[in-house]
DNA sequence: AATTTCTTTGAGACTCAATCTCAATAAGGA
DNA sequence: TCCTTATTGAGATTGAGTCTCAAAGAAATT
């Protein structure tokens, strides 16, 4: 058995939940690739390969990874949502092109600071943030 | 006539649009809240002041402030958008309670810079960025 | 003021991502 | 293998937002 696949089980065991071929399916397209994906390209691909499966279970599947931090989602303000995978990932950001969809990652210790200072100046707890740069990138420009 | 008006009025003269008590009663609602409402919210405010109006022609109309720079969409997440005016207003960004909805702004230089920062360092000419912190706030930990 | 032109409006249909329903299926412990 | 109960899936539903197109009404022209 794989050690990703191992990693599932041990995931679905300590939340009392029953491993089915769905849930491995899921699980294997977004650990197997470093993409941003919507949910109905995962779906799709899961058909592909044979493996019975719903779009409803696909966004369950995923929401549940979600819960537990596996995976993250990301917003765009356009079209479906995307989702990454955070196994053995640094934190990051997005830089986005309005053109062509083009997805980078960046991280800036120092904006992460400052988002904490800013975070204890308005006496807030912070959760979770986004943080979208929308431009042109040079192939768009 | 009020000075707000007539900004509107030159407003769409300039892009040879023409005024209506539709638009006129949209305009109000956003210029006279300091807040950030919903596009339902005008809509039933609007209709509440006994000037008939649909909700297309709210996001119509809306869109068409969003297209000049007068108007600023908030998408959170979940539920609909927010829209807040730009009438004398410097850039700023959002944190956000996700218990009580709360929605406080912020405006760091430094992060604005460090954002530049990044955009070149992409190649990407930077048009828009989303930056907003989810948390607790001080009432709801 | 009447006519003409052409933009704008509104009721309701439609879109589309995402969620919900609930009967049928299938994990996994006994 | 049986039994309990979680899970699945087809399709209905939701909800924000957009689209349609006939009717209304700005504003320019006479």
């Amino acid at each position: 058995m794989s050690k990703g696949l191992k990693r599932l089980k041990k995931i679905l065991h300590n939340e009392g939940l029953r491993f089915t071929s769905q849930r491995e399916a899921v699980w294997n397209e977004i650990i197997n690739s470093d993409d941003h994906r919507e949910a109905d390209e995962i779906y799709m691909a899961i058909k592909q390969k044979g493996v019975s499966v719903s779009r409803a279970t696909v966004y369950r599947t995923i929401d549940g990874r979600l819960k537990n931090n596996l995976v993250r989602k990301l917003e765009l303000g356009v079209g479906p949502s995307k989702f990454e995978h955070k196994i053995n990932a640094r934190h990051h950001d997005h830089i986005i092109c309005i053109q062509c969809g083009r997805i980078e990652e960046f991280m800036v210790d120092k904006i992460e600071n400052l988002q904490d200072e800013v975070a204890e100046e308005y006496g807030f707890k912070l959760v979770r943030h986004i943080h979208q740069l929308f431009g042109l990138c040079e192939n768009c420009q």
